[in-house]
DNA sequence: TAGACCAAAAGTGTATACACTTTTGGCGAT
DNA sequence: ATCGCCAAAAGTGTATACACTTTTGGTCTA
């Protein structure tokens, strides 16, 4: 049932959302989505269905389906329900932290520097949130980790309306001096740089709106048709 | 489009599960649902990929559509990200603790010791679930109190599944002790009182399997069709 | 020229049709 | 009696059809 077509629609339409191809605020007609990936308007349907529920879509009674654009009052909210989240996670991290986990995080934040070298913005944008997922799913707990991905793919459309771009350099680094205190089990400082970390993230959007015009097709372009 | 149709088919599932009157396992065939709510299978579809979503349906592919059954290690994690998540939830609530919020609070309570009363058990579970929501709620944060929904749903599910009747009352005591430290804006206790809380109802759960078989046209009877 | 109105076009919301998969149940073989 | 097998029934997955709503764009009027 939950068949892999409709999954695909939804990941193909959710990268194109983070990686801000397609910008908040853009019509998603279902026939020109339905064209496009050679499907029929049913399986669409599904996908913006599923879509509106992770909020990356709103969906207007008659009106259609819309990349979402989050309010400053939504954003600062996201925001503070991961610094809740996140500074436990942090603290129930270090007390559960093993060699292996340190490592994995590690890696994670090299494939971070990687991207940042090479100036992939988009890679770069889906790793710096990563990180915090990849936190969550070292804890074994499936629960909490699919909750930070819902919580950290709104983020990222917020990020993508609201945050300037040089931003990037100082997040990665904050993760690296995250990971250094995990590894050093230093609970307090880990979750102090945490909390910080997600302050700065916040206080650098810009909350001031940029213009939401887009090209659907063009924007799905690349994308690979089913 | 979120046609109000496919939403009151959803709450009344949703209800009809929380209730136990579908028990965990039961099959949800989408012909019979359509039948019996006077639609059509492309809005009992929807519902039913809504309520998968919320976890509280799984789909099967080509098997159709089954209430969940949360495993005990499901419960577990649930129950981690609440206390993870409600502890901070209380610190904040009682940082911006007024009068008029305490008000609603111990309303709420009382609600509950009415329900407790009059044996209503149905809206007794509700009620003590709502408790957490309503906290949620007070901080002014939608994205919070939705993501608290969520898990509480889970929880119970979880809680027809594992817990023990009896457990209501001293969840009931317990709702009201912590009340009485948010009043007195003691943020230790209060923490304290919710971590203990949420500790007590994860270690009321039995944890051993009841029968998870069901009638779907009698356990929906009594709902309005359409 | 600006604005209101209306018909055609486009698009959404729901139902239905149909292909394909799983389940059911009976029949024959062991 | 039990197991395996196969055909019928039931059910899911996707596409299409059609009614109804919104949008578009042009014409008529002031």
């Amino acid at each position: 049932m939950e068949s892999s077509a409709t999954s695909s629609i939804v990941e193909a339409l959710t990268r194109a959302i983070v990686d801000h191809r397609l910008q908040p605020g853009t019509k998603l007609a279902e026939q020109k989505l339905a064209d496009h990936f050679g499907v029929s308007r049913t399986l669409v349907r599904q996908a913006l269905f599923q879509m509106a529920q992770n909020r990356l879509v709103t969906l207007e009674p008659a009106r259609g389906a819309f990349v979402a654009t989050p309010s400053v009052s939504e954003a600062r909210q996201v925001f503070a329900v991961r610094r809740m989240l996140e500074c436990e996670v942090t603290r129930a991290f270090v007390r559960s932290a093993t060699p292996a986990k340190i490592k994995v995080l590690r890696a994670h934040v090299a494939r971070e520097r990687a991207a940042m070298d090479q100036s992939d913005v988009s890679r770069r944008t889906t790793l710096l949130g990563d990180f915090h997922v990849r936190m969550a799913e070292l804890m074994d707990n499936e629960v909490l980790a699919q909750m930070l991905d819902d919580l950290i793919s709104r983020c990222a459309l917020i990020t993508v309306m609201y945050q300037s771009t040089q931003a990037a350099e100082h997040s990665h680094e904050e993760h690296e001096q995250i990971v250094e205190a995990l590894a050093a089990r230093d609970e307090e400082r880990a979750v102090q740089l945490m909390q910080e970390h997600l302050e700065h993230v916040e206080a650098s959007l810009s909350f001031e709106r940029k213009h939401p015009i887009s090209d659907l097709s063009f924007a799905l372009g690349s994308t690979p048709s089913l």
